[in-house]
DNA sequence: TCCTATGTTGTATG
DNA sequence: ACATACAACATAGG
């Protein structure tokens, strides 16, 4: 269920372990889609003993670093969870990786398993690392990027097109749907006929929204009722700005939630 | 039973 | 080649 801000607070979570020597590596049966490639013995056999060093999200993905150059890359896909348990956790369904150290147990849980582990040993960053696109609130994140991706994208609504990790990592399909209330946008509209004042107005709400939810986000992932997010799943919920009952359609392939009256742009 | 779900990717189509 | 649309993945819950 992770985008941006609940990727960083699951970061911050398996932080409580930083510093502390891995004494095991376990998993729950198959779980073979979730590990792929990653093979599990390699993992213990480079884990164990080792100590979490460093950890860092960059939009939807995760790195914990163990020791010096042992890097495990975590993606939550639709349903993956950050837990922490008790050192001596058994294994759950579900649970695609346990990490045990003397004082907790790190637990990677996924139920539908779209998420993904990676692992690599090496001093420099890995492939996967590195590559990623740069953050929405970094210097990288610049009007004519922005202006540039739109219009490469001219056709497809403004919902999909925000979607898009490889120009906006972190946000997903709550974001999205919070990025153009905000900004007052229809998300059906075609990327392309943003004139320039609204291409600033959207890469200046995205920015917001990106900062703005890492620090409202509550320790059980809502939201403030100011915010979109806490309406845009009941059926008739009326907009926290206007009080004009929001709309809820499939937009881009994706359900999306907007208010009728405020977005007109 | 049918529909939905905060994601990504492979494939088909234009 | 490029952009766009959509099914598929696996599971739970309403």
């Amino acid at each position: 269920m992770p985008e941006l801000a609940e990727v960083e607070l699951s970061r911050r979570r398996w932080d409580v372990a930083l510093n502390a020597l891995v004494r095991a590596v376990r998993c729950a049966k198959p779980t073979a889609r979730v590990l792929r490639d990653v093979q599990l013995d390699a993992v213990r056999e480079a884990l164990t003993g080792a100590a979490l060093t460093h950890s860092e999200a960059r939009g939807k993905q995760l790195a914990f670093r163990f020791g010096a150059d042992r890097w495990l890359g975590v993606h939550l896909g639709m349903t993956g969870e950050l837990r922490v348990e008790a050192p001596d956790h058994e294994p759950a369904r579900y649970d695609h990786l346990v990490i045990e150290t003397g004082a907790v147990a790190l637990v990677f849980r996924d139920p539908r398993g779209f998420g993904r582990v990676r692992f690599e040993v090496g001093g420099d960053e890995p492939a996967w690392w590195s590559s990623l696109a740069p953050s929405v609130v970094g210097p990288a994140f610049t009007l004519a990027a922005v202006q540039g991706f739109l219009t490469r994208h001219a056709r497809a609504p403004l919902k999909a097109v925000l979607l898009r990790q490889e120009r906006f990592p972190g946000i997903g399909n709550w974001m999205a749907d919070e990025i153009l209330w905000r900004a007052a946008l229809h998300p059906a509209r075609p990327a392309g006929a943003l004139d320039d004042a609204e291409v600033a107005l959207l890469r200046r709400t995205v920015r917001r929204v990106a900062r703005d939810s890492v620090t409202a986000i509550a320790d059980d992932w809502s939201y403030p009722p100011s915010w979109l997010f806490a309406h845009r799943w009941g059926d008739g919920n009326p907009c926290p700005r206007c009080r004009t009952t929001l709309r809820r359609a499939p937009i881009g392939g994706r359900t999306t939630c907007w208010c009728p009256r405020c977005q007109t742009g």
